[in-house]
DNA sequence: CCAGACGTTGTT
DNA sequence: GTCTGG
DNA sequence: CCAGACGTTGTT
DNA sequence: GTCTGG
């Protein structure tokens, strides 16, 4: 699955050219441990077609149906192979598809009692985009939230002794038809939501420090057991 | 018809 | 909003 | 995902 | 153990 990501000055650097921000310049930063509920930056279609906007949102889709946020927490993340016919996320699998922008993301291993976390990144670039869909939810007394969610597939074989799970990482050539801005139709879209191909990968174990969602800076990343 | 759910992952 | 279960 | 709570009463 | 909050 994908539960906690990063995504560092390298990863925002990548994505510069691609997307161009509305959001005030301090809100997108280097981030090394993000967590569900947090707000994180996410790629969109531009309504006049042109080059596609990065905005924050919240981490956790509220459908628009929904008549208080408490679904957020668990709405993280969507299954790729059931997405198309789930009440909460067939809308906005029609209509509200996104990129999520990220240079890693962690996973824990079950060792007996104990969960070691690891992170993954990808060996070919410093960033990738996770296939996920947003909503624009408007509560009951007019409050505006934009909210998101991560799809997800199957693992492939590098992360099968971590976890079942991993989410969907989209190839550049695939981003705008994903965004809509290149017409695709739904089979198309929905084939696209498979996993990588297993060498891309690397993958290394990290501080438990990661558990805390409030640690948050670059040391997160450094390698454990190397006798640094 | 109305009421109630609407999700994922991991663990047993 | 829309589907399922009663 | 992990961390942290895990309650009731009365009032609007 | 299970739910909520971040």
């Amino acid at each position: 699955m994908c539960g906690r990501y990063v995504l560092d000055n390298e990863g925002i650097i990548a994505f510069e050219k691609f997307a161009r921000s509305e959001e005030a310049a301090g809100l997108i930063r280097p981030r090394f441990n993000i967590a569900p509920t947090q707000q994180a930056p996410v790629i969109v279609k531009a309504e006049d077609g042109g080059t596609p906007l990065l905005r924050m949102m919240y981490w956790g889709l509220i459908p628009g149906w929904a008549r208080d946020a408490s679904m957020a927490a668990k709405m993280i993340n969507a299954r790729g192979e059931t997405l198309a016919e789930k009440p909460s996320f067939r809308g906005p699998f029609a209509s509200s598809r996104c990129l999520v922008p990220a240079s890693g993301f962690y996973e824990w291993r079950k060792d007996g009692t104990r969960k070691t976390p690891f992170y993954i990144s990808r060996r070919d670039s410093p960033a990738f985009a996770m296939a996920g869909l947003f909503s624009h939810w408007r509560s009951p007394e007019g409050e505006s939230r934009d909210t998101f969610t991560i799809i997800t597939t199957e693992a492939n074989a590098a992360l099968a002794g971590l976890h079942e799970r991993m989410p969907v990482l989209l190839e550049p050539g695939d981003w705008l038809r994903w965004l809509g801005a290149e017409p695709a139709p739904k089979e198309e879209l929905q084939a696209l939501l498979r996993p990588c191909e297993p060498e891309l990968l690397g993958l290394r174990e990290v501080s438990p420090r990661v558990n805390s969602p409030r640690e948050d800076d670059a040391a997160l990343l450094a390698p454990v057991g190397l006798g640094l």
